[in-house]
RNA sequence: GGGCGGCUAGCUCAGUUGGUCAGAGCACCUGGUUUACACCCAGGGGGUCGGGGGUUCGAGCCCCUCGCCGCCCA
């Protein structure tokens, strides 16, 4: 016999072993089998589980499970990234609270040492965390971003870019943050508004013939300025361009300069240009030949091209001199107070700075032409579809990609130096070293590129590196391209657009052929979670409190697309409560011995319940099917809990008690073979939602009857039902009386009937069909309802009450129990109701465009349910008055 | 400044191609010893679908406009 209750916490464990063990996560070897692949979007190793995962996660375990029941060989591939920043914030940080040596101190060698220790220790939290969630990952394909493999597809695809000139190494200005000391992306910066001033410094010109004003929010780069810009067509100026002014502090004459870049609108109309410093003056630099000069170092303190009482100084340090400088020296002129946008990086969260450095840089913007086309022509479609505008977008004014990274962990760039500064890029050092060889005739000491790459360059290969690339795999010839993607939209450009690149690029043909963007959860009051915030829920506390099965069917049924999650415990705990519902229907089964029977054929059932329960399981499991197919996950949510909750428990169970326990065997085995059949269909349509409760279902249901073909749930087929199962007959037979017994219940409950209270059902007025179900139903109905009969009459007798059912009308006579009030309050509702509903059809009717443009089926309909109304307000009002009559 | 998404019952959300579409869950109220389930059962109240305009015989659903809220890119 079932507990009471599924117990989640001894199960889930236990459970999880039994289908690894069982193999059932690795792809069917069958080579019959369609493939049906999905690569993890691999979690940093230095993560733990949240919310996010919980919910990505679970939406691709449902998509395998349901793909590898539909009998496809189902790979999910899962793994981790190295994440070079965030990694070595955490192993940098831990080395400091233990009072070890910073990472400079103890060197690269023993730091990267360090990093590999850390990872073998702590890099599998979040994995195990994705098992307890249920996720059907194939552990034994599990890859990590600096795995050996991987790292050789990484350096095969940098020298092989390279060698196509779409890669190259540059000078230019970076995002450099400064307390990270590396360059970082444009995506990886982060522009917050923030409160600052527009100071106004007065630069006098070198002939002493007056001054030109300019503004800045950045008044220490004014140590680097090399010129002053004016629109060429300012008429104000004009007059000045070619002339010099005498740099304040600094003591330099600089260039004024004509550039369109000046606009006359703003502020005085001449900008001050810091090439080195900010990216618009770059640009302004390079077209007027200017020198670029940069002042800071790589702490954003003033170096040696500062002056030197400002050598040194911390950049806020140094702004703050600046304008006391120019207080001093009667040049400030004014102070604006302003509020601006200010780069920041995202993972250290301090401001970043334009920075001319060498860095590495992707040609990006060649790369992206095939990956446009191919969304264009989807080869690749992105789910939800108004997704791909921001990829084009995106993609069409995309920038050079700055790859390498001033870190030590991650994928070190393959470049080697001569002693000339000559450049050899090669996958190993020994072919850099015989490249060089080749080129300076001899050996030369080489020297590496001490940068590490981007860490999204590794991701961008993610879907054909795991796969084996550069290898010809057998993997990657039967899973790449991969079929679905499920990811976030946040790293839509990060990660989706390069993988897109370098996919299309490197294989020729695009790494997945559906991108299904999942929705952002946060808190229950629309927050975004953070820890800051404290709001965060962790996945795995909940998974605790309420089991796996909750949370997974909690984030499927709200992970509407295009929308944001808004997660409450309320939520979870309601479909806690449905699985504990389904579990005690199969309890049920079980006390009333259903039993799979041996060679059941659904199609053969004779009785009117259970073929109608047989349809409507059909119905179900297409549109489960359908909605999982195509991504629609929450209605495949909302199907499975109407169909268990409302139509099998609420109505079939109810329904077939009286079939269960009455004197009629061959009924009774019939339904307990149905019962048992419509179990199982049900535990196969919800395993992929939740798979633990319908699995453990499935195993205690197993010496239940004959036998299933399968073992475990995990790998039993998806119901594939024909429509044939549908009886239309048998649905409209339940339907009447489903609405016999729902329309009782209200009636006897809006009359206070006592519970207890057994009166019969009459039916006073029914086709003959009607007659015929209800009649053969009566057991059922008594049941049901809690009438002692259903007997037919030829007229209501006084004070029974009567109700309209599909046309039909019925009567229960409770007189004794019921105060006339009540009733008549009950009937002028009804009729009222009624009225109302006449109003309006009539008014369609009664107009002759309606009738004149409208579908026919459609006018039809509304005459059938302008009959249906006025014959049941007739019957309404004639029980009214006779109600009256009485009183 | 540009773009995207949202605004439907007290709360969280469903509402395919415009024609029973005004729904569900939670919350609330009433009743319940119905031997599967109180993590339950039965019944009930509650919304002029953000405002305005338009297209249409007919509009949460299409178009325009305005207003909030959120996000992305400048």
């Amino acid at each position: 016999m079932l507990d009471k209750n599924f117990d989640p916490k001894t199960a889930e464990p236990r459970l999880y072993a039994q289908w690894e063990e069982s193999g059932a996560f690795a792809p069917t070897q069958d080579p019959a089998a369609e493939p049906f692949s999905i690569v993890i979007p691999p979690p940093n190793v230095t993560g733990s589980l949240h919310i996010g995962h919980a919910l990505n996660n679970t939406l691709q375990d449902v998509l395998i499970r349901f793909e590898r029941m539909r009998g496809k060989a189902a790979l999910w591939l899962p793994g981790t990234d190295h994440a070079g920043i965030a990694t070595q914030m955490v192993v940098e940080r831990q080395l400091a609270a233990a009072g070890n040596m910073s990472r400079r101190d103890m060197g690269r060698e023993a730091f990267v040492a360090k990093v590999w220790e850390w990872k073998a220790e702590s890099g599998g939290t979040i994995t195990n965390q994705l098992r307890r969630l249920g996720a059907s990952c194939d552990w034994s394909r599990e890859r990590f971003t600096l795995d050996e493999g991987l790292s050789a597809a990484v350096r095969k695809v940098f020298v092989t870019l390279y060698k196509q000139k779409l890669l190259y190494r540059d000078k230019r200005l970076v995002n450099w943050d400064p307390a990270l000391q590396t360059a970082i992306s444009d995506l990886e910066v982060e522009q917050k508004e923030v409160d600052g001033h527009f100071w106004h410094f007065a630069y006098p010109l070198e002939d002493g013939s007056g001054e030109i004003v300019v503004a800045t929010t950045r008044p220490e780069t004014m140590l680097g300025d090399t010129a002053v810009a004016v629109n060429p067509k300012d008429e104000r100026y004009k007059h000045l361009i070619g002339k010099a002014v005498r740099l304040p502090i600094v003591n330099r004459p600089i260039p004024i300069i004509a550039d369109d870049y000046a606009d006359p609108e703003k502020g005085s109309g001449a900008v001050k240009i810091t090439p080195a410093h900010d990216f618009n003056d770059f640009m302004v630099g390079k077209r007027n030949n200017l020198p670029m000069i940069n002042i800071f170092d790589a702490f954003a303190k003033i170096n040696e091209n500062g002056p030197p009482e400002y050598q040194g100084l911390d950049r806020f340090a140094a702004r703050k001199k600046v304008v006391e400088a120019f207080e001093e020296l009667g040049l400030l002129r004014e102070i604006e107070k302003t509020r601006h946008a200010v780069p920041h990086g995202d993972r250290s969260g301090v401001v970043v700075e334009p920075y001319l450095t060498d860095q590495w840089y992707v040609d990006a913007k060649t790369l992206a032409q095939p990956a446009i086309k191919a969304v264009e022509e989807g080869r690749t479609v992105l789910e939800p579809k108004t997704w791909e505008k921001t990829y084009f977008e995106w993609m069409r004014n995309i920038e050079p990609w700055c790859i390498s990274r001033q870190l030590w962990w991650g994928h070190r760039i393959p470049a080697w130096y001569g002693p000339d500064g000559r450049i050899f890029v090669e996958e190993t050092e020994a072919q850099a070293k015989s490249a060089a060889r080749e080129h300076y005739g001899r050996d030369e000491d080489l020297k590496q590129d001490e940068d590490v790459l981007d860490t999204w360059f590794s991701s961008g290969l993610w879907p054909f590196s795991t796969l084996g690339w550069p290898e010809k795999t057998a993997d990657l010839a039967r899973f790449y391209p991969t079929h679905t993607l499920v990811t976030g939209f946040d790293i839509i450009f990060y990660w989706v657009a390069r993988m897109m690149m370098m996919g299309l690029h490197f294989t020729g043909e695009v790494p997945f052929k559906r991108v299904f963007f999942n929705a952002l959860v946060r808190d229950a009051a629309g927050k975004k979670m953070s820890k800051s915030k404290g709001n965060v829920m962790d996945p795995l506390e909940l998974v605790d409190e309420y089991g796996a099965d909750a949370l997974r069917f909690t984030l499927t049924a709200m992970s509407g697309q295009g929308r944001d999650i808004k997660l409450s415990t309320q939520r979870i705990e309601g479909y806690r409560n449905f699985g504990t519902k389904l579990w005690n229907a199969a309890r049920f089964c079980q006390m009333n011995g259903c039993a799979r029977a041996e060679g059941f054929d659904p199609s053969k059932v004779k009785g009117v319940l259970n073929r109608w329960i047989i349809g409507e399981t059909q119905r179900a499991s297409v549109a489960v099917t359908e909605a999982i197919a195509g991504c629609g996950f929450d209605g495949a949510a909302t199907v499975l809990y109407r169909f268990i909750w409302n139509t099998f428990c609420d109505w079939y169970v109810e329904l077939s008690k009286p079939l269960l326990t009455g004197p009629d065997e061959a009924a009774k085995a019939e339904t307990q073979a149905v019962a048992a059949w419509v179990l199982d269909q049900i535990l196969k349509l919800l395993h992929p939602i939740m798979p633990y409760l319908t699995e453990e279902l499935w195993a205690q249901t197993a010496d239940l009857g004959a036998t299933r073909p399968e073992g475990l749930l995990v790998a039993a087929r998806w119901p594939e039902l024909s429509s044939d199962l549908v009886d239309v007959k048998a649905q409209a037979e339940i339907d009447l009386i489903v609405a016999a017994v729902t329309e009782g219940r209200s009636v006897k409950a809006e009359l206070n009937v006592p519970h207890s209270a057994r009166p019969a059902l009459l039916v006073i007025d029914a086709t003959a069909e009607q007659s015929t179900v209800l009649e053969a139903n009566a057991a059922v109905i008594a049941q049901t309802l809690r009438v002692s009969e259903v007997r037919f009459e030829a007229n209501a007798p006084l004070g029974a009450i009567p109700f309209v059912v599909q046309g039909a009308t019925l009567a229960l006579p409770v007189a004794e129990f019921i105060d006339l009030a009540a009733e008549k309050t009950r009937l002028v509702k009804e009729i009222a109701g009624h009225v109302s509903d006449i109003a309006h059809v009539m008014k369609k009717l009664g107009n002759p465009d309606f009738l004149a443009r409208a579908k026919e089926e459609v006018i039809e309909e509304n005459r059938e349910r302008l009959a249906e109304a006025e014959a049941a307000k007739a019957k309404l009002e004639s029980a009214l008055n006779r109600l009256e009559a009485v009183a």
